[in-house]
RNA sequence: GGGUCGGUGCCCGAGUGGUUAAUGGGGGCGGACUGUAAAUCCGCUGGCUCUGCCUACGUUGGUUCAAAUCCAACCCGGCCCA
């Protein structure tokens, strides 16, 4: 096992949780490592599949783990086959869901499906960007209702018949809600099926998921196998646990780093991350080496948060990122040039410090305003106030000033 | 389809006629501390230019001076039976 692991280039083994089948080669069935061997022999690319749902909008570092390791591929001479599930995301993947998930409209679909190839690199040269669309033949972008909706009902009877309930609920996340009684769908046990099935349309030779979708590939391989394909290999990356450094990273969870967010919000994010993860991040969102590490683990951090920052943004973003974070910290009397501004023109005057604050959009409600002031969380070019109605006569007494809740957010007014 | 239990604030979960914007826990936010963190302690956690007013306990109606709490219908879910 650790041989058949380690047999594999360096490119392809760093951050891997899972292959399967990892078994030793028999008549039927070759190695992952035999089977890129070979490809190179006859001079024939890899079918790299990895499909993405167009639900959200926002690709966060830990979807970026999975881009790059298809990167890696693409780099590596192979065939990048991004599936945008625009049909699956209609039903919603059930994986560690227990909610009914909305359906979202077509439009809506190709919406986020456009905003995904944007920020995935689309139109952008290579070395800027995260994926290789530029290089012929590197990489193919799909959409699974090509398929999927041309399916008519016997077909979909074929292959509902191909899994069975058992099988269904032995997945954890089927099994968990079952368990607990809460609602399962029953449109719910076709996704695994149409994923699997979008492995049979491209006719994947690996795919490419999160540890969470192991359920999910191997299924793609049982279909694979029912068409007369030679199954793919599934190539698990581990789930980038989020800043919390207790749920997996995920937007709606609020733990999350987005992937073309400014270098500045970049950096002070990952510079608090939990000395646990540091490592982790350090190997699955960069190509440093782990040798030679800093043993202190604030300086670990700091490096961690650098070079994955750089990784984004490039290093001298990076750095100057790095600068300006310190002064946060060390408080507003040296903040000079990096802080938001906020206008204040469509402000009546005199106004209220808690109005003031939900007017620029510094709080959420004006009541949220009165808290924060009360909880002595606000400060006016570090003087604290602490008297929501503290009343401003005229816009001259805010120009200029910094206005500041807790330790990271700061505005500076201006006209 | 029948029986039965249930639907409360971001989440879980108390409350079964009246000091209830609704106990408690989690999460989140803020303060102290610190490595910017973690742990710990403290505070806040519906909205509104707020000494007051408004909206909230699945939905809609009803009973009552008064309802999250009682009644009816409906919607949604769990379990058992078919």
């Amino acid at each position: 096992m650790q041989d058949k692991l380690s047999s594999l280039p360096n490119w392809l083994d760093r951050g891997i949780a899972d292959i399967f089948p990892s078994g030793q080669t028999s008549e039927t069935q070759q190695s992952l490592d035999g089977l890129l061997q070979k490809a190179s022999k006859i001079n024939k690319p890899l079918r790299i599949k990895l499909g993405i749902d167009p639900t959200g909008c926002d690709i966060h570092l830990g979807h970026s783990i999975l881009f790059r390791k298809l990167r890696a591929f693409q780099d590596a001479g192979h065939i990048g086959v991004l599936i945008i599930g625009d049909f699956t995301a209609r039903i919603g993947d059930p994986t560690g869901k227990s909610k009914t998930r909305v359906q979202l409209s077509a439009d809506q679909v190709e919406k986020n499906a456009t905003t995904y190839l944007e920020q995935l690199g689309f139109g952008q040269p290579p070395e800027d960007s995260l994926l290789d669309f530029k290089t012929p033949g590197r990489l193919e972008v799909l959409r699974n209702s090509d398929w999927l909706s041309e399916l008519d009902l016997e077909k979909v009877i074929e292959l509902l018949g191909i899994s069975t309930v058992g099988q269904m609920l032995a997945k954890e996340d089927f099994g968990n809600r079952y368990n607990s009684g809460t609602p399962i769908s029953l449109h719910e046990f076709l996704y695994p099926l149409l994923q699997g099935y979008d492995s049979v349309a491209v006719k994947a030779d690996i795919e490419l998921g999160g540890t969470d979708q192991k359920f999910n590939v191997a299924m793609g391989r049982d279909l694979q196998r029912h068409f007369h394909q030679t199954p793919q290999f599934g190539l698990l990356l581990p789930i980038l646990v989020g800043l919390d450094g207790v749920q997996k990273m995920s937007k709606s969870l609020g733990n999350s780093v987005g992937i073309n967010e400014d270098p500045l919000s970049m950096y002070s994010k990952l510079e608090k991350v939990p000395d646990g993860l540091v490592r982790d991040y350090l190997i699955l969102l960069t190509d440093l080496s782990t040798e030679g590490l800093p043993d202190d683990p604030r300086e670990l951090q700091k490096l961690m948060a650098l070079e994955v920052t750089a990784s984004r943004h490039g290093r001298k973003a990076a750095i100057a990122a790095q600068s300006n974070a310190g002064k946060f910290i060390e408080g507003v009397k040296n903040l000079e040039a990096e802080v938001k501004e906020s206008s204040i023109s469509h402000l009546e005057f005199p106004t209220k410090a808690f109005y003031l604050l939900n007017a620029i959009g510094l709080t959420s409600s004006s009541s949220e305003a009165r808290r924060k002031i009360q909880g002595g969380a606000v400060r006016l070019d570090g003087k604290k106030v602490s008297d929501p109605n503290l009343e401003f006569a005229e816009k001259q007494m805010l120009v200029g000033k910094i206005l500041q809740i807790g330790k990271k957010v700061f505005r500076r007014l201006v006209l």
